[in-house]
DNA sequence: CCGACAACCTGACGGC
DNA sequence: TGCCGTCAGGTTGTCG
């Protein structure tokens, strides 16, 4: 489930158990995930104060004193384990700091990636580089969006997609913040009323800020009851809720399927 | 530029 | 209990 707030909340959990601690061990139970684990990665962790911990769209950054950042990506599956009680399948690295505090990455379908720059490359390494602005950011509102949606055939969901024109955004909360702004998913960038553009431009942020504070609140003291980071129950307004009642209007939630991916929406609300 | 599709992997779930 | 098909929050590349 790691869109934006989830990635956030993760590394607000992670802040507070790494920030100003050394790493004494850090275990590479196998040597990739999505890509092979850059050289050295346990090495040049292994000693490294945490300076702090970041995110930028779906990628959590730790910025060490040696002048490194760890590039995190928890694909579709991953998640950040907190003081485990016992090692659980796929818990492919194993952060340890000196204050004893063990956080384990767990991803079953290795989607996820782990990469180690210099700190001051980071915004220009290529998973970055070509990254639109943050949805919670001030570049981010509707005159932006109407320059990124002007003269496009493409659907308004692929757009929201797209992490080159707002970098966060993944398929659950596009949805939820179409509902919001009574956007159909396959209605051409284009053809959006500017009115509409403005909902959407309150919407995304909205949706996302929700998240992340359900998120908190279900993190207490940094982690779910089962010690698992980033992830949530939430109650969604469409998303998986196909053939339940619109909370608007009643009408059933209906299913799309776009550039094989489901969209659910509401075909009264959102035109 | 666009969109459909496949690939990367494992697990959960429903039907039989 | 097992087997099978379907689906899943992301990213990347190919093809037409």
């Amino acid at each position: 489930m790691p869109e934006l707030p989830e990635v956030e909340t993760v590394m607000r959990g992670l802040a507070p158990v790494w920030t100003g601690q050394r790493f004494a061990r850090v275990v590479l139970n196998r040597g990739d995930l999505r890509r092979p684990f850059p050289d050295g990665l346990g090495q040049r962790l292994t000693g490294a104060t945490v300076l702090a911990c970041r995110r930028r769209a779906k990628y959590g950054l730790v910025d060490t004193d040696r002048g490194d950042t760890l590039i995190l990506h928890l694909g579709m599956s991953g998640r950040m384990r907190l003081d485990p009680a016992e090692t659980a399948k796929h818990d492919h690295v194993v952060f340890e700091t000196e204050a004893g505090r063990v956080v384990a990455f767990n991803d079953a379908r290795r989607f996820g990636s782990l990469d180690l720059v210099a700190t001051a490359d980071v915004d220009r390494h290529p998973l970055l580089a070509g990254l639109g602005p943050e949805p919670l950011g001030p570049a981010f509102g509707a005159a932006m969006l109407g320059r990124a949606f002007a003269d496009r055939l493409a659907p308004a969901k692929a757009l929201l997609l797209d992490q080159r024109i707002v970098a966060g955004l993944g398929n659950i909360y596009v949805c939820e913040a179409l509902f919001e702004a009574g956007i159909h998913p396959a209605r051409a960038g284009g053809s959006v009323a500017t009115a509409r553009l403005k909902a959407l431009a309150k919407a995304v942020p909205a949706v996302l800020e929700a998240a992340i504070a359900a998120g908190g609140s279900s993190l207490r003291d940094h982690a779910a009851p089962d010690g698992t980071l980033g992830y949530f129950q939430k109650g969604f307004q469409v998303y998986g809720r196909a053939g339940e009642p619109c909370p608007r209007c009643g009408r059933p939630i209906e299913r799309i399927v776009q550039s094989g991916r489901s969209s659910f929406f509401c075909a009264h609300d959102q035109r």
